[in-house]
RNA sequence: GGCCAGGUAGCUCAGUUGGUACGAGCAUCCGCCUGAAAAGCGGAGGGUCGCCGGUUCGACCCCGGCCCUGGCCA
């Protein structure tokens, strides 16, 4: 049954429309669930901000690794990708079609393809971030070019973050560290990846009107009351666009209009590189946004279940 | 109408006492990314220096005129 272990993926830049044909393909399918791939969404309470998919807007199909995380827990890529493939093999066994949705382009690759994550030791990253901050970059790259000089070649010596990751893998593993991402090679066989694509002057249109439209629906008042629970400290979740410019704005360092232009500037900016980013996956199929028929022509990409 | 400030990259602005614009930030385009990927690090393209005329070997910088913008005074 050569349709029996299907695997759908939805990408595309942010405000593209993934969520809601997710939906309309899930239920055109006969059983099919939702397994998100957004690294923000992983958050419990981030709503507005991540346009997380409403009850109604879910209509019933049952949407996975949606509010797993408290917004004060790092979220981390290895440690999503064990929950997304559990997720998916659930799916697999009760046959139903998983459908990965999702803008974070690593986030979507670690389900999908062979990539392994090398463990990580806090205590000795934290090492070598000291490290990094008293002798400076330039001698802590050169430090990694003796210990793996394929890993320092591949990395700029201005790139203070992955120079203490290569220094802290190397560190734990015993092993050079894979500095070149691998091939879009899948550990599934029976993938097909659907893209969303927006021209880009249109693009920047929806996400103007979107952020407005978040701020119409209390954009302000959810980072609020986050903040509370302690969202100015979270190492991930206060850095996700809109949080950071309104926390910056609660905190008294911009004006509410800045921080609403500036939340918007971002977004480009992040829809721009997340498209770039899946332009280079050769398996997506890049459907029109706003065609008529895009939900049968999404299952008309599909391979057929059993 | 008069006075003052200003018209330099798509935008906001630096800059040269006259010698091929050293520009910067943002924007744009592109590249990298293996435990913070809504994060992080890079590269490139782009300017007849408001217009016309003059002085000069040479003007974006000097002179004259004009146009435009902002402010002040009438």
């Amino acid at each position: 049954m050569p349709g029996a272990d299907r695997i759908v993926t939805i990408v595309g830049p942010t405000a593209s429309g993934k969520s809601s044909l997710a939906v309309a393909l899930a239920r055109l399918l006969d059983g099919a669930e939702i397994v998100n791939a957004d690294s923000m969404q992983l958050y419990r309470g981030m709503d507005i901000g991540t346009a997380k998919p409403s009850a109604a807007e879910r209509a019933g199909i049952p949407h996975h690794l949606f509010d797993v995380l408290d917004v004060t827990e790092p979220a981390a890529v290895a440690e999503f990708q064990a929950w997304a493939r559990d997720a998916i093999r659930a799916c697999q066994a009760r046959g139903v079609t998983p459908i990965v949705v999702g803008g974070s382009a690593l986030y979507v690759r670690a389900v999908l393809d062979r990539l392994d994550f090398p463990g990580t030791d806090p205590a000795v990253r934290e090492r070598w971030a000291a490290e990094l901050a008293s002798r400076g970059s330039a001698a802590l790259h050169a430090e990694l070019a003796s210990r793996d000089p394929a890993a320092a070649a591949q990395i700029l010596p201005s790139n203070d973050r992955r120079i203490v990751r290569a220094l802290e893998v190397i560190e734990v593993t015993g092993r050079p560290f894979a500095a070149t991402m691998p091939a879009h090679d899948s550990v599934f066989d029976n993938l097909t990846m659907l893209g969303l694509d927006v021209p880009r002057d249109v693009l920047d249109v929806r996400l103007a009107e979107r952020v407005d439209q978040m701020w119409a629906a209390g954009f302000v008042d959810e980072v609020r009351a986050l903040r509370d629970l302690g969202l100015d400290d979270a190492p991930t979740a206060s850095r996700a666009l809109g949080y950071q410019q309104i926390l910056s704005f609660l905190r008294g360092e911009t004006t509410e209009d800045e921080a609403r232009e500036s939340t918007v500037a971002g977004t480009r900016k992040f829809a721009r590189r997340q498209d770039r980013l899946f332009r280079k996956d050769p398996r997506i199929h890049w459907l029109p946004y706003d065609a008529e028929d895009l939900v049968e022509r999404a299952l008309a990409r599909l391979t057929p279940q059993i």
